[in-house]
DNA sequence: CATACTGTAATAAAATCTATTACAAATGTA
DNA sequence: TACATTTGTAATAGATTTTATTACAGTATG
């Protein structure tokens, strides 16, 4: 289900960008979104995970770019950040016994890959460069 | 900020596009799903306020279509259940002292907005027929 | 007039999201 | 080396949102 990650790591990433020689600390990220820095914290390792960003450990550490910000689009943010664009399932469990209940979710599965094919495609044209430039 | 109302809706409509002549109850309704009747009678009430559905109270009571299921695309169900896509705000009082945090809302504002005129055109391209089909 | 519905409000329970606390480990600097 | 500052991460608590439940007035059917 969708939360505020992508908007958090998009905004991280947009300072990052607009610093792209130092290292930010989770504490000044967090100040700028006005939100725990753990939670940034949080995003940062899923960054890193991506290879998105590097850390520095330690006194004077933080966080910087790990490549420059035409090489990232919101597309690869968004799927970071996402497994799937989903508009929500009315629960887990329809009843089996229904025919519409039985194959609801698989239907509504395909409807949102398709529409999430939809927005990978808009978003994979634009940077991180083209939105920072927007500040 | 998303939830499961899309996807409740879109159950009730294909349920009802199922069988058209019918008046379904919300116990049925719900039975389908799973979930609670009053969440199903909630969202009718909400179908209602869009004309595309209508009710009758009393005993063998329910709701029918109140159009052709050719006659409603899956857009108009997506902007009833929603007023625009969001991937999410970081939250609502980002520092308004840091030039990103203090643009940030609007410049998401704008890429939804853009998100979700590309969702509408995908959507209004399916009806509630073809959809239904699928089953 | 009993039964079976809708419509709606109020409340509670469950799930999810966010904040907080805590602390080990890393690293620059005096 | 000792200290200060920061990452990384886990554990817990608080807040918010979603969903379920209960309750009951109103309406139509037979």
């Amino acid at each position: 289900m969708i939360s505020g990650k992508f908007a958090i790591t998009l905004h991280i990433l947009t300072l990052l960008s607009k610093f792209p020689e130092e290292y930010l600390s989770s504490e000044f990220l967090a100040g700028s979104m006005n939100i725990n820095a753990v939670l940034v914290r949080k995003e940062i390792a899923n960054l890193k995970k991506h290879n998105m960003v590097e850390s520095r450990e330690g006194k004077y550490g933080g966080t910087r770019l790990a490549k420059p910000s035409k090489d990232i689009t919101l597309k690869d943010i968004f799927s970071m950040t996402f497994d799937s664009v989903s508009l929500g399932y009315s629960k887990n469990d329809p009843n089996p016994a229904c025919p519409v209940g039985k194959k609801i979710n698989q239907n509504l599965d395909s409807l949102y890959t398709d529409i999430n094919q939809t927005i990978s495609a808009q978003l994979s044209l634009i940077s991180l460069d083209d939105f920072t430039k927007e500040f």
